[in-house]
RNA sequence: CGACCGGGACGGACAGCCGCGUGGCUGCGCCGAAAGGCGCUUUCAUGAGGAAAGUCCGGGCUCCACAGGGCAAGAAUAACGGGUAACGCCCGCCGAAGGCGACUUCAGGAAAAGUGCAACAGAGAUAUACCGCCGCCGAUUUUCGGCGGCAAGGGUGGAAAGGCGAGGUAAGAGCUCACCCGCCGCAUGGGAACAUCGCGGCGCUGUAAACUCUAUUCGGAGCAACACCGUGGAGGAGAAUAAGGUCUGCCCGACCUCUCCGGGGAGGUGGCUGGAACGCAUCGGCAACGGUGCGUCUAGAUAGAUGGCUGUCGAUUACAGAACCCGGCUUACAGUCCCGAUCGUGAA
RNA sequence: CGGGGUGUGGCGAAGUUUGGUAUCGCGCUUGGUUCGGGACCAAGAGGCCUCGGGUUCAAAUCCCGACACUCCGA
C-alpha cells in the first residue's frame, strides 16, 4: 500500500533526519514512520525542464515504484528527488538507479 | 516545371497486456431508526492544445463601494463605414510607403490655440548675408575701400522659406505669367473618410512614441474571489455552589468538566463546467458576421489524473500540459495535405 | 492570480527624468621609479549599452514585443 506524501515538513523533516542515498540520476532520502504501509514523495523542480518534462519525469518515477512494490518494506516514508540527468536517462537506466540507491538505504526486502 | 503570394486543415495511426483520474452499473463490508453516506470490487464509457504558454487587452461570474447627474484628476484608444456581449480585436474601404505582380506594412486626429526642443556643422535654424552679383562715390585704377540694392549661384546641414520655364531688371526676386505641388473655402461625385486637368484665395520648417488640445471609453478587486460546514483551543452568558480533577498535603482562590451564544484559523464541501458551445445544411451580406432547421454532449484534477512493455506502418517525432469560463492579441513550432491567385520558361 | 525592479568594458556601478560627447572605481597592457617586488607616477587598450522592431535628422535614453534574473502581495 502506498500512499503520497504531502505536507511541506514531512519533506523537510526527511531531508533533515533521513537516510540518504544518491547516484548521477536522483536522490533517495526515507525514514520509518511507523504506520505499517509506505507513504511516497516525489520531488521534481523547475531546473529539470517545463511542466510537460516534470510530468513525465513524476509518472515515469511513480511507475517505477508501482512495479517494485512488492520488493519493498514496508513502515516507511520515501522521498524520491530526481536530478538534472534523469530527464535524459532510458527507463531501464532509470530503473537501475532506483533499485542500487534503495538497497543502498535498506529499504529492500532481504 | 520553377519561384513567389494569400487562405484553410492536420500535427503520429492501429492492436495486445499491466497501471491512473472521473462518471454509470453489479456485488460485498461498515455506519445509520430511515433517507442515505463511506470503503472495496466487477464491467462499461470517457479523459489536454493549436497554441492548453506569455498574462497584453475585452467580457461573464462573485464580493466590496456608490446607488441621480456633472466637473476635475489619472489611464487607454485615434482616418472612415460596418461586425460583435465587448474590445486596443475582425472585415471592408480611403490615404501613404514598398513590390514587375499576386499582395504586404502603417500609434494614420490636431503643428494656422499655446509652450518647449532642434547638438555639431554653417554667414544664418524661423531668422540671415560669409563668399558672391549689381549700382554710385573715392583712391595709389588688371585692384582696393566706403555707402546702398539683391537673394539667383557656392558651401554647411535631416531641414535654408514652394518647383521649373519664360517675361522683367542695374542686378535680382511669385515681382508678373503658363504648367505642376501643397493648404483653405465653394461646387460636383460618394453612405463617409476622400477624390476631381472644376472655380476662387493663399505659399505656412520639423517634432505631439515632448508637454498639450480635441473626440470616445473606463468604480475597485479577483475562484487563494465568494458561500456553507467547522474537532480542539480562546471569549461571553447561564446552570450549579452538588460531585470529580489540576495547581497543592489542607483552607481560600483560579481553571476545566455541563448548556447556550459567537466570530471563524487548520481542514472539508460547493463554486466546477451546457456554453455569446460545436458540426452539417440553407438563406441574407463583397466580407467580418447574422438568421433558420437538424444533430451532438465533448476533461474537471486538488502535491494535481495519459505511464511502462511488445508488434506493424510511418519516421527518428517539433513547440509544448487544462486548474473558474469565454472572445481576441502576442510569442514558440519537425513535418504533411488541400484550395485560390501572380510572375517566368517550355509545349500544344 | 495580481503587481514591481534590474540587464552598460573582465567585475561593481553612474549616465535614462530633460534624446546628440558613453563616465568612474577595481582589474589588464606598456613605460618610469627600485638591487628586485609591492606601493606610487605617466600613457594606453578594451563597449553595436540583453535581443528584435518602430518613432526621430539622430536612441543606452522615447514606444512596442521577446528573453533572462530578481523582489513583493493574496
Amino acid at each position: 500500500m502506498v500512499v503520497s506524501l504531502k505536507e511541506n515538513n514531512v519533506f523537510r523533516r526527511l531531508y533533515y533526519k533521513g537516510a540518504s542515498a544518491g547516484n548521477r540520476l536522483l536522490v533517495i532520502y526515507c525514514r520509518r514512520n511507523g504506520l505499517g504501509y509506505n507513504r511516497l514523495g516525489l520531488t521534481v523542480s523547475t531546473k529539470l525542464g517545463h511542466a510537460v518534462v516534470r510530468n513525465r519525469m513524476r509518472r515515469r518515477l511513480r511507475e517505477i515504484v508501482r512495479l517494485h512494490e512488492g520488493r519493498l518494506q514496508n513502515g516507511y516514508d520515501v522521498v524520491i528527488v530526481a536530478r538534472t540527468a534523469a530527464v535524459e536517462a532510458q527507463f531501464g537506466a532509470l530503473t537501475r538507479a532506483f533499485l542500487t540507491a534503495a538497497d543502498r538505504v535498506g529499504i529492500l526486502k532481504p
